[in-house]
DNA sequence: TTGTATGCGTTATCAA
DNA sequence: TTGATAACGCATACAA
């Protein structure tokens, strides 16, 4: 690999003169074209590493979620490639498996592989951890998670609002027992949901049914066991509200095992869009986040701070969610 | 942050001494003590930018691929992150966007930045660009898709095998007017399923009807559109193999617009584990590819290759699918 | 506008 | 076994 030592020496120019054509100053025609010359004829490729020993900057930005194989963190990854891969940013893509203890050893990770700033989704509602790199002058966005006791730009959506909305119209369908299946009330968007759900029924009159209130975890079988529970109920709800799209899959696996029929026997909403929302009879109701969109927003967000904008910190963006409404919640009468 | 220079006068040894230890040389107790006490006492952490300029070492390996939101991919970076993770290797992740140049750019980025190797699934049989690369010294493991003309580590399913035993499936239940819903015949896995369904035809001797092959996207649209065309034939296929999961997606979606039962009107056989595959009704038989598996073993294989252990080069790996067999396929007599 | 020289935080070579 | 010092490839302060 030449360097930029072997470039000076082939254009007759110095080391200097040709650091300085890299980072854009202006030299004289002659030597910008010799060293033009030089580089395509070496072949030549700037080594960020060296580089990046001097400015402290990789260019790099760390993201960090808890699985990689899931929709969710696929598409919000998806989404802020596009906009970090404008800035000429590349993404060091980490995994902490759920685990709070991986979670904050892939953070120190990332702090000491220098990326210039993190993006993350975490996995508990603590920022202890993330405290300490924030000090160490990393910015640091949050997506889809807010941490409680943690001063942090973050890009989530409107966790209550959608489940509110969602409750709001099983609710005007003429429902009055309404199940939930809610995630685990450690994970920020699990709590939210459930407290949009509680509100709506609040400002409708309808009393809660603590019966009605199932937790499971945000996998398939959480939310398969978890109708399943429902609906052994001495009085099972007639219409179930399912917060997290993994569990939509659960519950519909569920509720297909138990020969019933979506919309009629029980009403279902579910979260996210499915790949097969449109396939399964009826089609189902959803709260659609703008996934992409967040991982968009996030990337843009980190980018400003990269670029010095500390404006406003910590900014929260809460992206509004989209809704679908279909026969899969029956109107009762 | 603190330097091995700091660490040194603050334990009273050199930076010789230091950077010895941290690499794991021996040294007489007493300085070992003084040193783990004074990395503690600063907090040190050793640098990987300045250490790679010495080393020509990153611990960092590049992960191109084609979207990042699809499963495939998704899956099989979870795969291949959990080895990479245990042997302290990070992952540098890049999209092609199904561009060529894209690949290409994308390729030199990830050399410039200085990955130690690379993990690729091309969109292209053209290997030019990737030799370029090998020459630079890069190890680089091809995924899902060999390249012809490239001599080149590999690991892929045996895509013949199991698209060949799907319609062995289809032919053994007695259907005579087969259809494929094939991929773009520039993919390479779109080429080997098809080989694999012509060669079952003839072996089973049922004369191959060119009416009845039909190329698709690898996308829903692809699917739908294709499964749309063939079921428009005067003569149409009663049963149909759909070579990729998105298509099989669209497929399922044009069989459910058209109010067509799958396993009576038109029997399928689909490609991939879908999310939904068990609650379609009948549930969707499917060649099953072991996605994470191919991960975890290009992984393996490249580390093996940054570990100096090149025997054997090129070597392809070609994993076996599994296969699950349902009434989406009816039996007729 | 350019060349020279220094330093970024390591590792590696050489004496001791 | 250890310490001093020269690299690694680049950016930059300073002098010219």
């Amino acid at each position: 690999m030449p360097t930029i030592k072997d470039v000076a020496k082939l254009s007759q120019t110095s080391v200097g003169t040709v650091s300085r054509y890299l980072n854009g100053y202006h030299l004289k025609a002659a030597n910008q074209a010799r060293i033009e010359k030089a580089i395509k004829e070496l072949n030549f490729n700037i080594n960020p590493i060296a580089r990046g020993l001097k400015t402290n900057k990789t260019k790099t930005v760390g993201v960090l979620v808890p699985e990689l194989s899931n929709t969710f963190s696929a598409h919000v990854i998806e989404g802020m490639e596009q906009v970090f891969d404008e800035h000429g940013y590349s993404l060091l893509v980490c995994n902490s498996r759920n685990n709070p203890n991986v979670e904050s050893e892939k953070l120190r990770l990332l702090r000491d592989k220098l990326v210039d700033g993190i993006i993350l989704m975490s996995v508990q509602d603590l920022g202890g951890h993330i405290r300490e790199i924030q000090e160490n002058g990393l910015p640091i966005v949050l997506i889809d998670r807010l941490i409680t006791d943690l001063s942090c730009d973050g890009v989530v959506s409107d966790n209550v609002n959608g489940a509110y909305r969602a409750v709001e119209v099983i609710i005007n369908r003429g429902h009055k027992r309404i199940g939930i299946i809610a995630g685990p009330q450690e994970i920020y968007t699990a709590k939210e949901r459930l407290e949009g759900y509680l509100r709506a029924l609040k400002d409708y009159n309808i009393p809660v049914d603590e019966s009605l209130i199932c937790e499971g975890h945000y996998t398939q079988a959480g939310g398969a066991q978890a109708l399943d529970f429902l609906w052994e109920r001495p009085e099972p709800p007639t219409a179930v509200f399912v917060c997290n799209n993994d569990m939509v899959v659960g519950a519909v696996k569920c509720i297909s095992s138990k020969e019933l029929t979506i919309g009629k026997d029980i009403s279902l909403f579910g979260y996210d869009q499915l790949e097969f929302s449109q396939i399964v009879k009826p089609p189902l109701s959803l709260v659609i986040q703008p996934i992409e969109e967040i991982g968009r927003r996030a990337a843009e967000m980190l980018v400003r701070r990269l670029e010095g904008d500390f404006s406003g910190f910590p900014v929260v963006q809460r992206l509004k969610t989209e809704m679908v409404v279909t026969d899969s919640v029956q109107t009762v009468t």
